[in-house]
RNA sequence: GGGUCAGUAGCUCAGUUGGAUAGAGCACAGGCCUUCUAAGCCUGGGGUCGGGGGUUCGAACCCCUCCUGGCUCACCA
């Protein structure tokens, strides 16, 4: 990704002293800016250049270049403070006092919008998530396609783009032609007023093991969803019916999430648009019939074959997704379309992309296409299935969550207004946040003692140092206006820290999508958090010093802010009292 | 068996694209609330970065190989 932070009005230190190193060195500033890298330990400098990359060309000491270097190079002194050379690395410290005018002004300036950039702007994305299957339990297997993808599409839209978020549901294939079948077979035994998804769930459980005994139960499931296909009116009926039951339940917790989308449309929308994709296919040579299945040939990229038709003539899950590429490049235009979905799918959304080439669509739309993989979340058993039965619901799991909150609310603070609002908000931020902490390669194993731990590095830690925040604002009773600031009042070493992080806000935003990696911004927030709690046992905020207990507050106020915004990009709602 | 992802402290994990003495949290041991919220802060112990080769000024990171685990390899989604 090129640089798009130039429309960013906050000074670029890295920027600025690439280019002067550039200009030495005749070396691309591009270049130097990528070997620039942020020593671990702070006392080597802000940014710290390398020379040893240069050694070779140079024919050189990489201490000879840094040396040489440094002495050819005018950084103003407002920018740069101190310029060291340090073994083969030349250190630049950058100068306090214009960091902190810098952030306290840019701050000030954007108020809840800090960290926001329009650098997105005229380009679509689409982001798919959470997807479950309709007349199943929205279980925690589901979870975390649910806050990766909200989260994604939320920085998207903080960042300027045009986002689309998609909840592209599993309306739709032979496992509902299986709950058709069980419910014509049983259905007055049940009663799907209530629960009926678990009503459902029963029902499918029970088809399924029959069609284990039965395979001519099995044919018959597959033959009412080609029913369905067809639109017979008593299977569409009955499944219109599952489909209306699932999303009210659905919907339910995703209210509780604070999670919305812009659109439902489900595989079952494009089961209609599947014969184009066919066509086109045919057209262009890509169609081989094989054991009586319509496969497009995919071993000259070493992947097995991508079935499109199958050999009773129904359509398969990838004939629908690809006429869903179809139908998002011609209805959003995107620049790109974002599958969240688990690394089960590595292997068939390369199928697909690879598929979507032969389609007759712009580069730019295959370019475009991304699939966001995460690793899956397990029982220590095993794999959790809704046809054996071994799920944790979504909803149980939250409401753990706030139930074990208000526990610990009613030991440490009993008399707490509005307890339940907030420990919805603590209990469900715990869980979030707990889901989008780690790299989203690693799979989780679900431990209950490992969700709903709220110490140490968690969602509610996070919420514990706002709501400190709050409280410091509360006790001072004003807030002073940025001309009334004397920036220099924020030069000890904890405020110094904890304006570094929040200048690099929007690089940790810009790093989320650029990754597609949410726990960039879950541990940036915990750093935050942390640089904030040194600074408050550091300092006295509420003191006899007037000017500096007005830059104190106003350090407090933006770190405020900024885990405000930061907790509600990743999803989490920030509690009043905890 | 092929492909792919992962393996870092007792446990859960970071590690800014190959850089300076590998860092957090949990757990453990100790300290800090008559003073802005102790769901917090500070101090301490704890490492063959899965094993072995290689590449180079330099490797947790790149290459090879082996070990372990996840996922996957045509009519489910």
């Amino acid at each position: 990704m090129q640089d798009k932070g130039e429309n960013y009005r906050m000074i670029n230190f890295k920027h600025i002293i690439a280019d002067e190193i550039s200009k030495i060195t005749n070396i691309e500033q591009k270049e130097i800016e990528s070997y620039i890298e942020v020593p671990n330990n702070t006392e080597n400098g802000d940014y710290a250049f390398p020379c040893f990359k240069l050694a070779k060309s140079m024919k050189k000491a990489p201490q000879i270049i840094a040396s040489e270097i440094k002495e050819k190079l005018v950084i103003d002194e407002i920018i740069i403070s101190k310029i060291d050379v340090a073994g083969g690395y030349i250190n630049f410290y950058i100068n306090n006092d214009t960091l902190v005018k810098e952030v306290c002004k840019e701050i000030d300036d954007k108020k809840e919008k800090y960290g926001s950039s329009d650098e997105g702007k005229n380009q679509n994305i689409i982001v798919e998530y959470s997807a479950p299957n309709i007349a199943k339990e929205f279980h925690i297997g589901h979870l975390r396609t649910t806050v990766i993808g909200a989260c994604l599409y939320n920085i998207f839209k903080y960042l300027g783009y045009n986002t689309t978020g998609i909840n592209h549901l599993g309306d739709y294939g032979t496992q509902f032609g299986k709950i058709i079948e069980g419910y014509k077979r049983w259905g007055n035994e049940y009663n799907l007023d209530e629960n009926p998804i678990e009503k459902l769930t029963e029902i499918y459980i029970r088809i399924n093991d029959l069609c284990k005994e039965d395979e001519s139960v099995l044919e018959a499931c597959r033959e009412n969803f080609k029913k369905l296909e067809n639109k017979d009116p008593y299977c569409t009926q009955l499944w219109e019916k599952f489909k209306n039951l699932s999303l009210k339940e659905f919907n339910k917790t995703y209210d509780i999430l604070g999670i919305k989308f812009d659109s439902t449309k489900g595989e079952a929308f494009y089961a209609d648009k599947t014969q184009e994709v066919i066509d086109i296919l045919k057209k262009n040579g890509k169609l081989e019939e094989s054991q009586g299945a319509e496969i497009v040939d995919l071993s000259d990229k070493g992947m097995p074959p991508c079935i499109v038709c199958k050999s009773n003539g129904s359509s398969i899950y990838a004939t629908r997704d690809l006429a869903a590429i179809l139908y998002r490049a011609r209805t959003y235009d995107f620049d790109k379309c974002i599958y969240v979905v688990s690394d089960e799918q590595n292997l068939y959304f390369k199928q697909i992309f690879e598929v979507a080439k032969y389609l007759d669509l712009d580069k730019k739309y295959t370019d475009g296409l991304v699939h966001v993989s995460y690793g899956m979340t397990r029982l220590a058993t095993g794999k959790m299935s809704t046809r054996e039965g071994n799920v944790i619901k979504v909803n149980d799991l939250l409401n753990e969550a706030i139930s074990r909150v208000l526990d610990i609310i009613n030991e440490k603070n009993p008399n707490m207004e509005e307890k339940q609002e907030n420990a919805k908000k603590i209990g469900i931020g715990a869980v979030i946040f707990n889901n989008l902490c780690n790299t989203l390669a690693k799979e989780q194993i679900f431990d209950w003692n490992n969700v709903l731990n709220f110490n140490g590095e968690t969602g509610p830690y996070i919420q514990y140092i706002y709501v400190r925040t709050k409280s410091v604002l509360e006790k001072a009773g004003y807030e002073p206006e940025i001309k009334e600031i004397d920036f220099t009042k924020l030069e000890d070493k904890e405020s110094i820290k904890v304006l570094k992080t929040i200048y690099k806000f929007n690089e940790t935003l810009r790093a989320v999508i650029e990754k597609y990696e949410p726990s960039i911004l879950a541990r940036y927030l915990i750093e935050l958090a942390q640089n904030y709690s040194n600074f408050y046992n550091e300092n006295k905020i509420i003191c006899d010093d007037k000017k500096v207990q007005d830059a104190r507050i106003f350090l407090t106020k933006a770190v405020g802010k900024v885990l405000k915004t930061g907790a509600k990009l990743l999803g989490m709602e920030m509690p009043d009292k905890m």
